[in-house]
DNA sequence: AACAAGACCTGTAAGC
DNA sequence: TGCTTACAGGTCTTGT
């Protein structure tokens, strides 16, 4: 489900939210995560306060005053607000919830179970944290960045700015988006890419991000805010999951990776 | 070291 | 109306 601007959404969603900012409970419901759960995770986090919440990549990272809680959303994760009145009633899919000490609840559901949550001590040397690129919109991801990474690389550019080590929070459709407003074919090889074709898609990598933060995310059918909301970026996508390029061409779609990859045969060289 | 393919899951929609 | 197949905002693990 989650790209960047999703994750962002979720993120400030929940800052707006929270009212306590002390957990009175964690109850886990269905351990089957990509990892299980861990057993000792409530009463890690039992009567910890939350110092801040923020995002790193696409993951989602609660600072508490004893350590971490870190969460990723896979392909289907959503955190929704329950009142105490629906504590009880179990959705199909839901893995744990998170209870505050004003009574508020967050719930964790996830139909695909590729989501998980961690409880660390040290964020830093995190198995899925220590590696990870770069911010997109930060000023360190830049069209030099790029060039460096792309040097004497036989992937496919696509493949490149998806992988979380070399940048993180690009996912299937910004990254479609990214290439179709650099004019780059999504499986142009790396090492083929010149400067001013990185200084293009850092640019359009950075613009389509921030716009769809703007947007609430994208939702192609499982998205939703805590409210239930939608994200309302899918409208402005030109060419992901699109039939018909501006230019009057059908687009193309191929399998990069394993995933599908829109592009116009015209625009993109 | 780099890359491709496989694996993990469930739900939905399209095709026969 | 079924049954089968393909595909979906991800990414770690395994194999070449």
């Amino acid at each position: 489900m989650p790209e960047l601007p999703e994750v962002e959404t979720v993120v400030k969603a929940i800052n707006r939210s929270l009212e306590s900012m002390t957990i009175k409970r964690f109850i886990i419901i269905n351990s089957k995560l990509r990892w299980d759960i861990s057993s000792n995770i409530p009463k890690l986090v039992k009567n910890r306060k939350i110092e801040n919440i923020y995002r790193r990549g696409k993951h989602i990272i609660f600072k508490l005053d004893n350590g971490y809680i870190l969460i990723h959303l896979g392909m289907t994760g959503i955190i929704k607000f329950i009142d105490t009145i629906d504590a009880k009633n179990r959705g199909k899919h839901d893995h744990y919830q998170i209870e505050l000490k004003d009574n508020k609840i967050l719930k964790y559901n996830d139909v695909r179970k590729f989501g998980s949550i961690h409880w660390t001590e040290n964020i830093h040397d995190h198995f899925l944290i220590q590696n990870l690129g770069p911010e997109p919109l930060s000023k360190e991801f830049d069209s030099i960045f790029l060039k460096d990474k792309c040097r004497n690389r036989n992937v496919a550019i696509k493949n490149l700015i998806m992988n979380q080590n070399i940048v993180v929070g690009v996912g299937n459709i910004y990254a479609c988006e990214a290439l179709y407003m650099s004019s780059i074919r999504p499986d142009k090889k790396c090492k083929y890419i010149t400067l001013k074709q990185c200084d293009d898609l850092v640019k359009s990598i950075k613009f389509v991000l921030k716009k769809s933060i703007k947007s609430g995310g994208t939702t192609l059918k499982d998205f939703k805010n805590l409210d239930g909301a939608p994200g309302y970026f899918k409208q402005k996508l030109m060419i992901y999951d699109c039939k018909i390029c501006k230019c009057g061409v059908e687009v193309k779609n191929i399998k990069l990776g394993g995933r599908s990859s829109f592009y116009c045969n015209v625009c993109q060289k």
